[in-house]
DNA sequence: TAATAATGTTAGCAGCGTAAACATAGTATA
DNA sequence: TATACTATGTTTACGCTGCTAACATTATTA
């Protein structure tokens, strides 16, 4: 039984990152992901200086995982037209949404102050540099001003689309990530393509 | 000094609402609201049988009150033509959205388990039903799935914009409720009409 | 090798949601 | 009108929480 842990600070967050999914951030406590990791309740002080540090890298991680779909999905459709790596990419936004709700919640909460952690903002950045850098592939002459609007709104639809789908088609569908998915194919896929004629 | 209070539901109710858009649901005891009406603490145990429930009336009435502001930017411009009253009503969404930011949280926080409160979705559809009424009269002859599509599309979009913003412009620009909404007008104004388009 | 920094533990505080038992006031019934 | 019943309040207490302070152990560095 060794006193340092070596890894605690890793351990932790992976801990908290798989809480968070399974039962959403606010059932998430510092005492339990301590103790699940055999380590007494004061530990993570040593490395988070509050609750809400440990809840800002749960966060980072989701959107540097954001980014990562993001990216994968406009790359292994490499035959694909660009068009239709754009599409891709929109059904990965809304597959990790959905997929990964109670992270995605967490991400847009407001239980992180986002001016005490911009490095959260910066992981958003980097999200959506991957749809700014799909459009640009689309649209070669495009001014910036029109870019970033056309981006902008495209993201505006899919983030509103992954809050709202509980209330268009109800709690339930919703709260089964794979079922929700084949909903979006079937009713949603054309709001990512339209989203580009604005 | 009397044992019975006699309003104390709908004092304990306003309360939470003030509470939640100053502080955030996350920082709203039902202790603190029972010493602030001068009460016991588990005095709201008689009204609500949980927290929760205190929470959900909070978010049923943010529903209300937003709907009830669809449908007064509506009204209010009965000069204007039907297209201008739609883009009214846009902005409307967008103010409220951003002038009880945190209640607008709340209203789409997973801290409230929505199968638990159906009436939340009906409150919800409300709103909705603005929406359906003023798009029915800009299309008259319009399909029920042409409008759902329309509908959908028009509402993601604003919700997503709402939550995006701060991204996009920075947590303190979206802080100061007036400021973000000359953002809005200066930019986003062309969104709402174009979401027509679709 | 000795000082120092990093990382762990123990003990304890105040605040939280909530349940149980009890007190009082208002209402319905005999 | 007396009495039972129900609604609505209080007191007390439990277990959980985030977090601080004081102390212990190990790793690093001068």
């Amino acid at each position: 039984m060794k006193y340092h842990h070596g890894n605690l600070k890793e351990e932790l967050i992976s801990s908290a990152c798989r809480v968070c999914e399974l039962s959403g951030h606010d059932h998430m406590s510092l005492r339990s992901i301590a103790k699940e990791a055999s380590v007494s309740q004061t530990a993570p002080y040593r490395h988070f200086k509050t609750k809400e540090c440990l809840l800002a890298e749960v966060s980072k991680r989701g959107f540097e995982e954001l980014t990562e779909r993001l990216r994968s999905a406009t790359n292994q459709a490499n035959k694909a037209t660009t068009k239709e790596k754009f599409l891709e990419m929109g059904l990965a936004y809304l597959e990790f949404g959905l997929e990964k709700r109670k992270t995605y919640d967490l991400m847009h909460s407001p239980v992180i102050d986002k001016i005490e952690f911009p490095e959260l903002l910066d992981a958003a950045q980097g999200a959506f540099n991957e749809l700014i850098q799909i459009l640009k592939d689309l649209y070669p002459g495009i001014s910036a001003e029109v870019l970033n609007q056309k981006c902008i709104k495209f993201w505006a639809l899919m983030h509103g689309l992954v809050g709202l789908l509980d209330v268009m088609h109800g709690p339930e569908v919703v709260s089964n990530a794979s079922e929700a998915m084949s909903v979006v194919k079937k009713d949603y896929r054309s709001f990512i393509e339209e989203s580009l004629d604005l």
